[in-house]
DNA sequence: TATAAAAATGTAAACGATTTCATTGCTGAT
DNA sequence: ATCAGCAATGAAATCGTTTACATTTTTATA
């Protein structure tokens, strides 16, 4: 395989000629450019990246740390900062971490080991301190779940309002005991999205019920098909359920279903991330849309910046509240 | 940043010796292997892999060529060659090339460019005299979808037998009238899996009608949408459907649904991958299951070893019909 | 035509590791 | 005490680029 050296032989000229071409530089006279061009097609020569990143000191490649790669929530994230990453010569190394320390801490030797450029962090159950000890010395970004006030910067929308609306959407239409599907609130989205729950009850005068609030281990079809069974067997049953996931929503379909119960007329139903599945249930459903690929982007952009040394600040994006017919009167 | 020579004069040894101590050489005293690691916990050293990189003329990056990061299918695959891959400290870079041989020339030049070690490719619309070239100077392994002999090892199930054994499936459930929903028989997948299908119908005496056979563009859920739209229309509709993705298997069965149908009682509908989804629709998705997780594993098993230099010899694997709802008495 | 300025090219030093080969320091056998 | 043989260590080359600086060539100006 040819080296720059070789190419430099075989054209006559300097290594550092053959650079110059190489990356465009306009310091080269037109007769010499052709020279090199022709030696490199010559010799079938590719640069390596692996001298030029070491000479750069940079790997050109971005780190993605998702808790689950099966989780479809991530996906439009991902083409969003691939796309970026991509028309700015990175590529992505997309690590799964099972929300496991271990396995998360190999991925961040990659950064450690400079094997990586920066992290764009996804998993709520990232642990903060390392996280936050990192980022002394590295690019990172959170995007979509971040832990707040560590000074990490972050992409995310406003989930207390989010959850307000879909509620409120749902008092609207004449709910009045609505079930709340959350996750453990360890998470900063958990508790938001319940304050925004809570504060939509209240706004109607509706007093919140510990006994409507259900907790799930994880964001799972399983694990809303088991919460469901248990809101199910409550004396006096909700009417309608808001499940911080989609994943879970649609578990909850499938158990309501399975009951011999109807969506929406025994029970209407609300999913959080609007993933493509959403609109595939029969019936369809309800969500909250939040601006996938647009956070993808903005977080890749913000780690190139912070990459490129610049400072970069938080980002709120918009949400939208997607009204189908699990919630459909 | 600390480098390898900061730690040998503050440990007061050679690069030599740090190297060694680095990578678990045994020829190093006890005492100075102490110091070493001593100098390097005192300057908070992390060996760069590009340094290492370079050196050995390796990326540690295996390429992971897919068509569409949406489709849930390549997820469990995904899983199986990253966990080989991380036991084996390589790190996989995902790559989505929509099937656009501008987004896949960007990625061969990874390896083309030492970025990346060897490819997995998984995209059945790969531009298979590409392949073949590059096949040539370095490792390439197909999984699941692949050009048949050209030389390339793979990794892939049988597609007739499961497409007979789908379809012997229906009719020995009583159907008689079976619709196959296929993709573009560019794909060599399509051609087998047409071959399965038309052997089950004439294994028992029925003659294979040209109407009851649609090709759809491509894999996903409105694609299946719309085929079934087409299905449903038929003068003598038939009474079961073989779709040759769950995916769109799943529109089939949403459009079945909004058409105020039964599944199964009037149609039945068998998919292909059991994706997880497959399990969560309303009802249950009859497929046929590929070792999806096994299919990684083996894939990324052959390409270290090719990547090692060894040969390695394609393999097919298993598959499993698993009956389920959608096509239950 | 001489000369200053600008353009083109070359030389050699990085970048940070690994590894071959050479050297030093020991141990133990004679 | 000598020396072979082995273990531990070091010096320096190497991987393939980029780039600061030096040098040569060309061009423009007086």
């Amino acid at each position: 395989m040819a080296n720059i050296q070789q190419v430099a032989k075989q054209a006559g000229v300097s290594v550092a000629t053959v650079s110059r071409v190489l990356n465009g530089q306009n310091s080269v006279s037109v007769k010499t450019k052709l020279k090199v061009e022709e030696a490199i097609r010559q010799l079938n020569y590719e640069p390596s990246m692996l001298g030029r990143n070491l000479r750069n000191s940079e790997s050109r490649i971005i780190l993605i740390l998702i808790p689950s790669i099966s989780n479809p929530f991530y996906l439009e994230i991902i083409k969003g900062i691939e796309n970026i990453a991509i028309s700015h010569n990175y590529n992505i190394l997309l690590c799964e971490t099972d929300s496991d320390p271990k396995k998360e801490d190999i991925y961040f030797d990659l950064v450690r080991k400079k094997m990586a450029d920066g992290i764009i962090s996804m998993d709520p159950a990232v642990n903060v301190d390392t996280l936050k000890e990192l980022a002394k010395k590295y690019a990172i970004i959170q995007c979509s779940e971040y832990g707040g006030g560590i000074g990490i910067p972050y992409v995310t929308i406003d989930n207390e309002e989010a959850s307000y609306r879909a509620v409120k959407h749902l008092l609207q239409i004449g709910h009045t005991k609505i079930a709340l599907m959350n996750t453990d609130e360890k998470f900063l989205y958990a508790r938001e999205r319940k304050m925004g729950y809570q504060r939509a009850l209240q706004d109607h005068g509706i007093s919140v019920k510990n006994e409507y609030v259900f907790y799930t281990q994880d964001l799972g079809f399983e694990n809303g098909q088991q919460a469901m069974r248990k809101i199910l067997a409550i004396d006096d049953r909700p009417t309608a359920v808001f499940a911080v996931s989609d994943l879970l929503a649609i578990g909850a379909l499938k158990e309501i279903n399975a009951a011999g119960l109807n969506v929406p007329g025994d029970m209407a139903v609300i999913g959080f991330d609007k993933i493509d599945f959403s609109n595939m249930t029969n019936p369809t459903l309800t969500t909250v849309a939040q601006p996938m690929y647009k956070m993808g982007t903005a977080a890749a952009k913000m780690l190139i910046e912070k990459i490129k040394g610049g400072n970069v600040d938080s980002v709120i994006l918009d949400f939208e509240l997607v009204i189908r017919e699990s919630t459909a009167g």
